[in-house]
DNA sequence: TTAATAGTTAACTTGACCGTTAACTACTGG
DNA sequence: CCAGTAGTTAACGGTCAAGTTAACTATTAA
């Protein structure tokens, strides 16, 4: 089980939007640091000081191309992907818990009360919510 | 339609440690901005920074206590973490289809040689994954 | 009205980050 | 060998972000 100080170093790598728009381009297929410093018009130590934070943050791979031995080929890693998506998981599931409350609440004071145009808001709110 | 301009904004607001665990204590219930500074034990001028950035960039909103107007309230929005989710989802699913295509790749060299002891860890590998 | 409370804003300092150019390593191919 | 290519590391400058203390606004309550 991974540990809240590597998610936190994830959202940290994530946090520039040139990372971030590497890792899209590497969900396509895996590149060349090169490659990928064109893409971003970007000079080539710039790209690879990214690449090298993308990789000791664990979110990219590193492997030297087979044919050409200069090259070094970057791929992503799953997992802290996989640990982001799980948090993120756990946030909305306690939000949806606080709707929860809050509609037993609401529902609580229907019975105690009479229906308001203010709680029908509410309660619309609510059903646009579920959409996720 | 959110754009990618806005997740930028969500993943910058959320690589900071502090902001990222103030996240998770909002979760659990809103909070007034005096209880969230002391529960991390850093002074309020810097917390109110802290929420300011949340604020603006659409993770958090908030509003006076309807008891005491001194106090604001601070309760997640639920909008940014959805995108988020969203994108997670894209990069996950695209990681997906490189491992479909490299299955594919994979099963047709087994066609024409034979197995080779490689391969088999490579099964292995994807079996693993999908455990997701 | 006045003292106290809740919170933000301002001013300042410190430390980290990003990009550039220059220098360096390692491999390729003639 | 040697020139060229792929990429990283080093050094430098500029910008931005985070925390602290002090000052300010607004509200409460005696």
């Amino acid at each position: 089980m991974a540990a809240a100080y590597d998610l936190d170093r994830t959202l940290s790598a994530l946090a520039d939007p040139t990372r971030r728009r590497v890792v899209d381009l590497l969900t396509e297929r895996p590149r060349r640091a090169g490659e990928i410093a064109e893409t971003f018009g970007m000079s080539r130590p710039a790209m690879s000081r990214h690449l090298r934070v993308l990789r000791t943050h664990g979110l990219v791979e590193e492997k030297r191309d087979t044919a050409d031995a200069r090259a070094r080929v970057y791929r992503l890693r799953p997992e802290p992907i996989d640990e982001l998506s799980t948090w993120i998981g756990e946030v909305q599931r306690f939000w949806d818990d606080q709707l929860e409350s809050f509609r037993q609440l609401a529902d609580k004071k229907n019975r105690e009360k009479s229906r308001t145009r203010k709680t029908m808001k509410t309660m619309k709110t609510m059903k646009k919510r579920t959409g996720r």
